[in-house]
DNA sequence: CTTGATAATACTGTATCCATAATTATGAAT
DNA sequence: ATTCATAATTATGGATACAGTATTATCAAG
């Protein structure tokens, strides 16, 4: 029982998994223009998560500290500690003695995880369907017209990241701050396979042919057949990527 | 694309919020005795949550870091890296600058996890009556049956804990290891309320009834059913919790 | 030529040190 | 007496230095 410098506020929670990002000069050290607020970690971490969605590094990929620390223009010590933030939400693998890699998803890893999106996703769609507001229906209408004009030109860089918005903006819309947490720590995860099911024949318009049973649901404010047709979308979208995996190039 | 130590030999994933613990003397430092093959921070997570779950260091405390680095007898590196993991499992809030205090939980915290433990542990009974083998069985029917001695007896304490084996063996019965680590994550949350509705009149029975239920439906590898004894069980966990919540002393 | 042991190298893990910013205490002015 | 401003103290955040262990390369023996 300690409290010296200030009993916090009645401040309840600690965002976990923040998402600062700056602009820094991707290959430059970092000038003495550090102001910022958030944690150094707290970016390198974001810095690293997007190295790793991006492929830059690999699965499988050992994460050179030094390396990257010298890259980043900053010492070991905060890189470690993003490090181990990175491990704790599963994207690298800390090994005693041997070092830091990239997560390797496998097939059952991602038949373990579908299921569990899916459920997780379906909660946030039904937990929405009752609590948005007009004005948050408007917001998800506009987000929805974008990935319709996205599919129609076949964008698919585009169309993945509003297709993000879109399912974050409802896990949002639930209100739900650990729901909103659990989904996004396994997304992250999900992300490590590139997500290639999208480039696939017609899965963008599957996809969009989904939203729109979604979309209605919770026009109707339908809790139910909400949750049901964000399980059904996810489910597919496993399918979706049954097939391919392995086989794809980055097709840049 | 690095990898010079050795690629990894496909070791597919890295479990994020392991359980390492040793024998050190508590306030002792440690000696060279430390041959140990797990990462001191991973000791030091570990040590702070069992501090936090016992309330030594209670929510809203602020955390100590030098002090508590004199007592471990380590120094501060770790123990910040190990603040860090505790930050991303949410049972630390790390304020830029103004230091480290263990997470409250509100009310309001309490009606949007439980609902999601339900799913997730539901969703474990699920997968885990599809799957057990009758050894497995047996395992739970021996801590079934020690659950219900520690009920008969009224010994809150050990049944808390053989309360939490059955939970935990149910997930792993599951075999999906996301599941398993959502799950755990959520938990850790839960444990820091202390989970006093065991102590309520006669919670005790009934969770024990709700057990039975639970277990029967294993016995007869009835999914459904496990999934919604499990769910309504949780459930009931939530109402007994909504009472008594804060003018509960610790009672030791 | 292959296989094993030994030495060298390099990286991880921990400790110590320094700079910066926040909090608190002290003093002065209204 | 109360409030605001300023200075001192203290803790956090980052960098650097050091120790220990794993890996790799070299060399010798079979």
């Amino acid at each position: 029982m300690n409290a010296r410098p200030q009993p916090p506020n009645s401040t309840p929670v600690g965002d976990a998994g923040n998402s600062a990002r700056n602009g820094d000069a991707p290959g430059g050290v970092a000038p003495p223009a550090r102001i910022a607020q958030t944690a150094l970690y707290l970016e390198v971490a974001e810095r690293l998560r997007q190295s790793i969605f991006a492929h830059e590094l690999a699965p499988g990929d050992w994460v050179d500290e030094q390396a990257l620390a010298a890259d980043y223009g900053i010492s070991r010590t905060p890189l470690r500690e993003a490090l181990k933030v990175l491990a704790t939400e599963g994207l690298v693998t800390l090994k005693p003695r041997r070092g830091c890699y990239v997560t390797e998803v496998s097939e059952q890893d991602l038949d373990d995880i579908f299921p569990l999106m899916a459920m997780l996703e379906g909660r946030s769609a039904w937990e929405a369907a009752r609590k948005c507001q007009p004005e948050d229906l408007a917001r998800l209408e506009e987000i929805h017209a974008r990935l319709e004009s996205y599919a129609a030109a076949n964008q698919v860089d585009l169309f993945f990241e509003a297709n993000q918005d879109f399912h974050r903006l409802i896990q949002e819309l639930s209100g739900n701050r650990w729901l909103l947490q659990l989904a996004q720590d396994l997304r992250k995860v999900l992300k490590l396979t590139r997500m290639y099911s999208l480039t696939v024949d017609g899965r963008l318009q599957q996809a969009m042919a989904e939203h729109q049973v979604i979309m209605a649901a919770l026009r109707q404010r339908d809790a139910d057949a909400a949750e049901a047709a964000m399980r059904d979308h996810l489910l597919a979208g496993r399918k979706a990527l049954a097939r391919p995996l392995g086989a794809r190039p980055p097709a840049a």
